[in-house]
DNA sequence: CTGAAAGCGCTTACAG
DNA sequence: CTGAAAGCGCTTACAG
């Protein structure tokens, strides 16, 4: 069987190639009867184009890194695969491949891609500053970084927090406690300083032992709301990091005999799936995950293609979604 | 700034474009004396070969496309990107690119790659049949397809299923239930089937109470515990198709008044880390997710070059951890 | 051990 | 609207 390149085809349509290439390329200047003969030959030969030989004539090649770093954190998370997801699609509508590298933040051959996408950034610092010094186009999801010169997106996750302490104070809460999650992460600490900011703003006592450390595993979830229950000043609601630790605040309340929400109001963050059809459907923080994928992708290519100048650092909004983990304290007291 | 291309090191160097070709491949028939000045040229000129024209020249690449559906069950769960992790770390080892790919299983341009893994298959089947028909080489993981002259790499179920009633069954239970995952999936009916096999084979009964049917979501679980609990002739003992489902069932008896082990032992399946560190340490089944993206990469690859004739098909062996959700029945009659 | 030259399969001015 | 021809940046017999 003989090759079937773009010369086969050309020939077969009795044609020249370069006709060959301009239906393939989706150029105007075919005439309708050629344009139908090339078609159907293509068809018929089962002709597909080479994508290297493509690229290498044409100069231009739309191929984008994913950079998941090996960190157990991502792999654990029901964000890593949102977020995925949400590149993914987009990949497909802006035409442009998508190459997966899982790494320890060493390795990467930067000339294959055209630009580079970091799922977060944890261990991947060191690649990042190659990316950058090479003028490989690059974004970073999920984590804001201020200095560098480099396109972000990322969740405001402070804001997020301040609306969750308003909302619970607007239901007459005062004595409000958090659970954080892992402070190493920019995630974990900015949840931690929004609430303590919106705290304050409102002029709310931030007691020490109101601010349990968490590191968005679940028996740390568990160990914290131990903590906070046994207090002889227990808190009336708590804002939880994360869905996952807000189930499990959850489950050790209802264990206790601490009724949620009419004794104890928890707010989680994520709207991770799971946590909408439990026992006390949660109240919690949705995040773009999707969107940030997508957005983050977007940025790249407008950058790969020449239109970006400065850098674009993105903070995507949050949305409360209210359920029924928490409580208007005054229909209690 | 002149365009750093072979030619250019080749200049600079002063050899031929051979010659760096030879060293950038690691053809050993090359002068120390050469290599030393061409390694040192390329560094200082920051050269990166055209991986496009690497490609069209020596004929050869190695791209997998990493096909994932877009269906909602693979981005919800633990498991797709522990097999993701493994798939990309064989990659780095095996030097081959993953052509990342989050498909509704209709468009896909086979031609861009040389093989094709499929993390799972749900709604993937037309691209399948495609990707068979266009002899590309191609792996599905994580769902044994008995008459598709395809690679599989699936876990053993089944066996898992009933080394979980061996192990009930020595510790003195015999009123076994269990709560199955998605019977939609082949894992969800795998681990039913081994499961009612290995009552069967045992002699004990299997009553129709016993099989309460989940789909791996948490009210599933929840709903399907509450009902075990209320029977009249309650189970001693419950095998949940899934970690996360199987905390659930633990919350549901605990709240109840129910304790665990001592009056349910309850094992699970995934070894999520999230069930190693629970109130109750859950007794589960170890799959190899990481070894089952490995495997099927090194499946393909090997297909890919020639060296592989008839499609292969794995089932993965599980391992039963033994933690502290399980008792012996007679300790406590 | 080394290099000149053909060729990989496309795209794209350019001329018509 | 169409095609001949150069060129994209490499690899690889082949000859030496």
């Amino acid at each position: 069987m003989r090759k079937v390149d773009i010369a086969a085809v050309a020939r077969t349509a009795r044609v020249s190639t370069t006709t060959v290439s301009r239906v393939i390329n989706d150029v105007a200047t075919v005439s309708e009867e050629n344009r139908r003969r090339v078609l159907e030959t293509i068809k018929r030969l089962k002709y597909h184009p080479n994508p290297s030989a493509q690229r290498l004539a044409s100069g231009t090649s739309n191929i984008v890194g994913v950079i998941i770093p090996r960190f157990e954190g991502v792999f654990h998370s029901y964000y890593a695969l949102q977020v995925i997801k949400g590149i993914g699609m987009a990949a497909e509508r802006l035409r442009c491949d998508l190459l997966l590298h899982v790494t320890d933040g060493k390795h990467f051959n930067t000339a294959s891609v055209n630009g580079v996408i970091f799922v977060d950034i944890n261990d991947c610092e060191e690649l990042l500053d190659r990316v950058l010094d090479e003028g490989v186009g690059a974004v970073v999801l999920n984590h804001y970084l201020e200095d560098l010169p480099v396109n972000c997106v990322a969740i405001d996750n402070r804001t997020a927090a301040e609306r969750v302490v308003d909302y619970l104070v607007r239901l007459g809460h005062r004595d409000i406690a958090t659970i954080t999650g892992d402070l190493k992460t920019q995630a974990g600490l900015d949840r931690l300083e929004g609430f303590v900011k919106a705290m304050k703003a409102r002029q709310l006592l931030v007691k020490d032992s109101y601010i349990q450390h968490g590191d968005f595993g679940l028996p740390s979830a568990r160990a914290a709301t131990e903590v906070l229950l046994g207090l002889k000043d227990r808190p009336t609601a708590v804002f939880v990091a994360s869905d996952e630790m807000a189930l499990e605040t959850i489950n050790v309340a209802l264990a206790k005999g601490v009724r949620v929400p009419e004794e104890l109001s928890v707010v989680g963050f994520d709207d991770n799936p799971i946590a909408a059809h439990g026992r006390v459907p949660l109240t919690t923080v949705r995040q773009p995950l999707n969107d940030m994928g997508r957005q983050g992708l977007e940025l790249l290519v407008q950058q790969m293609s020449g239109k970006g100048r400065n850098p674009t650092k993105l903070l995507l909004p949050t949305e409360l979604i209210e359920r029924q983990s928490c409580r208007q304290t005054w229909l209690e007291r």
